[in-house]
DNA sequence: GCGACAG
DNA sequence: ATCTTGTCGC
């Protein structure tokens, strides 16, 4: 398990945080399809927070894209390097996530946050940014709908509907409640970067075989926790 | 101005 | 995110 220094550059306050976020978010490339689902491989990252001692694990898993075995992990440790604001979230947990990607033995292939991309205040969540700085096709899946609204999906499995930015003029569709298992509450698809919202849904719907969140995001946020409790 | 608000 | 017991159901 390595540990991470929080960057000397690292913003501190929010208006700085907010506009790195503007200076990146061209930089997200939404144009290409990502790797076709079921192939290949596909890393969840999450972190934990004790925010008493002021310390943050995080780890990352790949797993095998067509049988969803294990094919590494790896785990990194650092101070909390931001406090949590919606819409700011990257800033709190980019840093070691990053520290726990380095670390990991073969490529990450396809990321899964556990969190937003394209669904944030200013199109540049946790998925986008991840994606814009490390160069790999990633993708949000959230629990939460956050600030956006939606119809309830139908009760079948793979059902979806729009996330829709409120307020906004038009409908623009920033990502999809996705159903993952039948009549149980959906999770948010959204894209990160170098992948297609049809695409992230059906990985999402992929790696939900048997619960609500993707495989990816269980086994990262099982393997974070056990980091945090090994401090 | 007030409330809502990924993790 | 995190604090936390029992409990209902497959």
């Amino acid at each position: 398990m390595t540990t991470v220094r929080t960057p000397a550059d690292w913003p501190v306050t929010e208006e700085e945080a907010r506009a790195v976020q503007d200076g990146l978010r061209a930089r997200v490339v939404l144009d290409e399809p990502g790797p076709p689902p079921g192939t290949g491989r596909i890393t969840g990252v999450d972190v934990a927070y004790d925010d008493e001692r002021d310390v943050v694990a995080a780890a990352a898993v790949v797993l095998d894209a067509a049988t969803l075995d294990v094919v590494a992990e790896a785990t990194a440790v650092g101070r909390v390097s931001f406090p949590y604001v919606p819409g700011l979230l990257a800033f709190r947990e980019i840093p070691t996530v990053l520290a726990a990607l380095d670390a990991l033995p073969c490529p990450p292939g396809l990321v899964v946050c556990d969190g937003y991309g394209l669904a944030h205040p200013r199109r540049f969540g946790l998925a986008s940014h991840l994606g814009v700085l490390t160069g790999l096709p990633a993708i949000g899946v959230a629990k939460n709908p956050f600030t956006f609204t939606h119809d309830e999906p139908d009760a079948p499995r793979g059902s979806t509907s729009p996330l829709l930015a409120k307020g906004g003029d038009g409908r623009e569709e920033v990502g999809r409640a996705l159903r993952t298992r039948h009549a149980v509450k959906p999770v948010f698809v959204s894209v990160g970067h170098r992948v297609s919202l049809d695409n992230a849904c059906a990985h999402t719907l992929a790696l939900t075989p048997a619960y609500r969140l993707p495989e990816t995001t269980r086994r990262a946020d099982a393997l974070c926790r056990r980091a945090l409790g090994a401090i």
